[in-house]
DNA sequence: ATGGTCGAAAGTCGA
């Protein structure tokens, strides 16, 4: 039997200005398909051949001028089936391909969502929800084994978070939207492979703010990033690594990387 | 402790 593909996910936060963590990744992790989000920058002006050069021969991208974004580069052929735009505005946040064997893999970048917790209060906040809404619905409909991959913005359970108390009206962590990403979850009986492979109440994260001094030190982190997979696919999801030290690395990214094994 | 730091862009804004 084959080695398992290798699925990473990863916000790169402008990968023009980044492209040495994506060498970093490659040369002390093997990826076969690596997911990206916050690209920032449109198809044309997407490092092609940089990731060509690194035998990511099949890319697919649904970037934007300056925010948002989204990329999936693979070694393996996939082939691209959808990129849905949940808020009907345009904006670059999902696209999905399937891979050999028929799993498709959903790549998104979910709204941030503002800085109020209130939709009355704060719009963006409200997009936040009504994406995730619109997500729901899909994922209600799905039919496809798939993998649910990104950035969703929100930390759901207390050991996500640095300190729970702290983060209750802090959007990432807030009632409401943490009862809306469980909607979406049960809407498709998704399995949250960060907590089956590290369960409760170990702690997790995946995004540390850049406004830390020293990010390792306060260590106020939280898991604002995950992998997710279909019921049938349970037993065929071999790990997950949450590559910590890359917020360490030169010039980093606020998000690490996280790489999913899947025995398809 | 309402600051703190990034990127894209050339103002600030979004994160």
């Amino acid at each position: 039997m084959s080695r398992p593909l290798r699925i990473a996910s990863w916000n790169i936060n402008s990968i023009r200005a980044r492209p040495h963590l994506i060498e970093q990744l490659l040369d002390g992790h093997a990826v076969d398909i690596l997911c990206l989000q916050e690209t920032k920058c449109e198809d044309n002006s997407f490092p092609r051949a940089a990731m060509e050069a690194h035998g990511f021969t099949h890319i697919h991208l649904a970037g934007q001028r300056m925010h948002h974004g989204v990329a999936i580069l693979s070694r393996v052929p996939v082939e691209p089936v959808a990129r849905h735009d949940w808020q009907a505005n345009g904006e670059a946040r999902h696209i999905a391909v399937r891979l050999p064997g028929g799993t498709v893999l959903h790549n998104v970048y979910v709204p941030a969502g503002g800085d109020i917790p209130d939709r009355t209060q704060n719009p963006k906040f409200g997009q936040k929800l009504d994406f995730l809404g619109r997500m729901t619905e899909w994922s209600g409909a799905l039919a496809d084994p798939s993998i649910l991959v990104g950035d969703f913005n929100i930390a759901p359970h207390p050991e996500d978070v640095w300190d729970p108390k702290a983060l209750l009206d802090v959007v990432s962590h807030a009632p409401l939207e943490v009862e809306t990403l469980g909607r979406l979850q049960q809407s498709h009986g998704w399995i949250d492979l960060g907590r089956h492979f590290v369960p409760r109440p170990e702690r997790l994260y995946t995004w540390w703010s850049y406004r830390a001094s020293d990010w390792q030190a306060s260590n106020r982190g939280r898991r604002l990033d995950h992998v997710w997979c279909s019921p049938a696919l349970a037993g065929t999801a071999r790990g997950l690594t949450t590559l910590v030290p890359a917020r360490g690395w030169q010039r980093p990214s606020d998000h690490v990387p996280l790489i999913a094994e899947f025995a398809l």
